[in-house]
DNA sequence: ACCTGAACACCGTTCAAGT
DNA sequence: ACCTGAACACCGTTCAAGT
């Protein structure tokens, strides 16, 4: 009677798969129909889960999606970490341009829009990304600084500033590829870091 | 009967005068209560017209959004005429800036974003934008030449480059506004400006 | 020609019922 | 505890009927 009043705990690990299985379907669905015409009941069939389990997981759509998008920006912004060899910087930056604009390329490429759509509505998800945002800041920052100590580039703004103007552009820039889709971005990018740092060759 | 199997045209000026009438609900619309958030049924009411007739003019809610979308870009874009004077190239870009981010402040400040993710899957607003956007880089680019040949300014980098790389970090900046509100945007905008265009003063 | 408004189709979300 | 799936509420769009 107890085993019935107090069961065993199921598999403990069951909600994260379950989450997992729900994100990956959803992942499906918006990268095969775009992503707010892709529908729950569509998830759900590609999850194989009702609708009713889903909404177990997730309080709303709108959850989804912002599990998603941040993951596919933790993706893109993973590359500022290489950024610590001081050397080459301005070779690592147009190598993470180059990442950053093929996490958001063909398919994926209303995601990045949906993103900023999202946050712009979504005061929950402006914050995570602001977390995030800050973070991926603080690190390209910090990578011109020893840079800049190091002697291996001349920055012409405060490490800060220049660290916030090249993500603008690099934001900027992988939207504009929606309307013209120059293949010459990540040249473009490389110019204005070569300008704005200065290396020492 | 002639009269009735060819009825007089009946004031030709209408449709004109509708479709300026619902776009205005929508601009209200859209304002108080946010872009996918506010219905075909609020517009219809602020605008004091049925649904039916709203469809008459507008074959979906994408294409009413998509308008003002446009109207939007371009009234922050008509800064960019009065670019022609040479002279102070980098104050005058700075005061587009500032332009630019007050027309997408606040309310609207999801609107810029909406653009974005329209565009990216609307391919008709997509080409709209090309060419919308296609003009104001050229007259950038001009201003930027003239300057240049007139010896006020000494470009890093080739007209058009410039033009590009400085309308995709006012883009970016003006996303990223979402997630800091940093006031400084504008100083950040205008300090690209001075490093990519290097002023004889 | 232009409009109305009820009806339709679709989709996000909930909840009573099951195991 | 976890799930199902029918039902609900909402909203973009259409269309037969009016003038």
């Amino acid at each position: 009677m107890q085993a019935i009043l107090m069961p065993r705990a199921a598999d403990p690990a069951l909600p994260a798969r379950r989450r997992a299985q729900i994100l990956d379907a959803a992942r499906f669905c918006f990268a095969a129909r775009g992503f707010q015409h892709a529908t729950v009941e569509e998830i759900c069939a590609e999850a194989r889960v009702s609708p009713g389990a889903l909404y177990r997981y997730f309080d709303a759509k709108a959850d989804i999606v912002a599990a998603i998008a941040l993951d596919a920006r933790a993706a893109a912004e993973a590359m500022l970490d290489q950024l610590s060899a001081g050397d080459a910087l301005v070779d690592a930056l147009a190598e993470m341009a180059r990442a950053f604009f093929a996490a958001f390329e063909g398919a994926d490429s209303a995601l990045l829009a949906d993103i900023w759509a999202e946050a712009a509505r979504d005061p929950a998800l402006a914050k995570a990304l602001a977390t995030r945002d800050q973070a991926a800041r603080d690190r390209l920052a910090g990578a011109i600084e020893r840079a800049a100590r190091a002697g291996s580039v001349y920055p012409a703004l405060a490490p800060a500033d220049a660290a916030e103007t090249l993500l603008a552009a690099l934001e900027g820039m992988a939207l504009r590829r929606t309307l013209h889709a120059s293949a010459d971005s990540v040249a473009r990018f490389r110019g204005l870091a070569l300008h704005l740092l200065k290396p020492k060759r």
